[in-house]
DNA sequence: GACATCCTTTTACAATTGTAAGAGTCTGGC
DNA sequence: GCCAGACTCTTACAATTGTAAAAGGATGTC
């Protein structure tokens, strides 16, 4: 899997987020303070396409971009390299850096612990 | 703070977890498979430099690296860089997906809601 | 005192990424 | 039929990043 800009990683989760879009669409969807040409964003979104994270479909005149590899695939790993490069690969000091930034809080990581346990034990048998 | 790329992160946590390091250290401590020319290390450490992230030091003939900012200020901005990017800046997202990806499992939260507990009533009676 | 050895400085180059102008194509309305 | 508008495609360029060769300076050794 290519790697991912930030720009690219951007305009990505707008595709995401939006299911599918054009080109037009994308650049509505732009935060009114980011603003970047048309061209710009249909450049971003031709490698995106390239890379192979989007498919793309004609409708009328316009490309219509959607998503192409599950979203937990791509975060995945971009989390991963994050893990790698400064946790030494284990996702548990990451989350304790968070806690310990006021990131999360104990309010938080009770409600994931229920999530999880939920998880764990879907008919109620312990491990 | 300026950016950081792979390999600049690669080398910054070399410097981290040797407290400081000559160019020659740091290639030492390359792992095997990852061979890179004493040179480039050279110059990645000159870029952290100019960017603010290393102070060095002359030490007979070879430049001493060591840290010059907090590690936890460089990972919180690559953090908060990829819960912007992917979950719109809301952590919790994030720990989720790790807890649904199995990078950390309930014995992880349990262990982590503990440490927090004792830092959120650090007099109090939870040992 | 010339050499080999380390180390530094300088310079370079290709790939990637962020940004965008400009030229080309299709289509509906006049 | 042809023009305007919407959309695409092509091309470009600067900044950043990963990579490294080459040249320059100090120092201890023979």
């Amino acid at each position: 899997m290519a790697s991912l800009g930030a720009a690219e990683a951007e305009i990505l989760k707008l595709v995401w987020d939006a299911r599918e879009a054009t080109v037009q669409k994308i650049c509505d969807r732009l935060p009114p303070e980011r603003s970047i040409a048309y061209a710009t964003v249909q450049t971003v979104l031709r490698r995106l396409w390239e890379k192979g994270f989007v498919k793309r479909r004609v409708e009328g005149k316009a490309h219509v971009f959607l998503p192409a590899i599950n979203p937990d695939k791509v975060i995945s790993r971009s989390v991963s390299d994050l893990v790698d490069r400064f946790f030494g690969g284990d996702a548990v000091p990451l989350v304790m850096h968070l806690a310990r930034n006021q990131k999360i809080d104990r309010v938080d990581l009770k409600r994931l612990q229920d999530l999880l346990s939920q998880k764990d034990h879907p008919s109620g048998k312990p491990k």
